[in-house]
DNA sequence: GGCCTTCATCGTATTTTTGCGATTAATAAA
DNA sequence: TTTATTAATCGCAAAAATACGATGAAGGCC
């Protein structure tokens, strides 16, 4: 792109969309559910089960931070990540509150 | 990257990544929005909606087709796109499964 | 102190995405 | 038939995403 043209684009539009972006990627909606599936913070345990390098993982890590889907903190020589399941619920919420009052107008069958 | 690793992960894992990937575009989600709000299957005024070339937008829209998520036929010179309910009602159900059956096991709390 | 483990960050390469102008194809209108 | 309208596609440029190895930092352990 010459320009990034996002910030023409509404609020709600942008935050959803960097919601569906931070899912976009196999990997981290693999992240999601080992976080999820587990008891404890898992955090090098990612790194065994994707088949991807430590350092690729640790930048995956850090976008579902940066997008507020997970939380991380540090637990002496180790990381510690789980989901951030407010957020989590937010956007949930706002996802499907869309597209819940977007279908009410269920008009267009034409194509 | 490298090497794209996407085949590495679940298809379901994928499938999700992918529909996430369709809405992880200001522009995409402006476009459903848009879609779902007229009656009649609009097109041409996509563009006049959109701080986009017409280029882009017709971009947009294919991408959004080989998701699925739209519908969209030739109607004599101009095109007409609408949202198709039925895979997105997928991928809503797909969605939200996912992360339902993951809250239950509403653990971790540490971080 | 020195050493090992764990993870974040840096630098870099490659691919993909985004965006636009120009062109093309198809149809409607004159 | 000529012209105008509409939208898809092509070609290109710039930016972002993806991936990895190497390096660094921070804390535990001897």
């Amino acid at each position: 792109m010459a320009i990034a043209k996002t910030a023409a684009f509404s609020q709600k539009e942008q935050d959803l969309a960097a919601f569906a972006k931070a899912l976009s990627h196999p990997a981290r909606v693999a992240i999601l559910k080992t976080l999820a599936g587990k008891t404890e913070c898992v955090c090098g345990h990612i790194v065994d089960v994707l088949p991807l390098a430590q350092s690729t993982v640790s930048q995956h890590l850090k976008e579902l931070k940066e997008a507020g889907l997970i939380n991380g903190t540090v637990e002496g020589p180790r990381s510690c990540y789980c989901i951030n399941w407010e957020a989590f619920e937010k956007f949930k919420t706002e996802f499907n509150s869309l597209f819940d009052t977007l279908k009410v107008k269920d008009s267009n069958n034409c194509c």
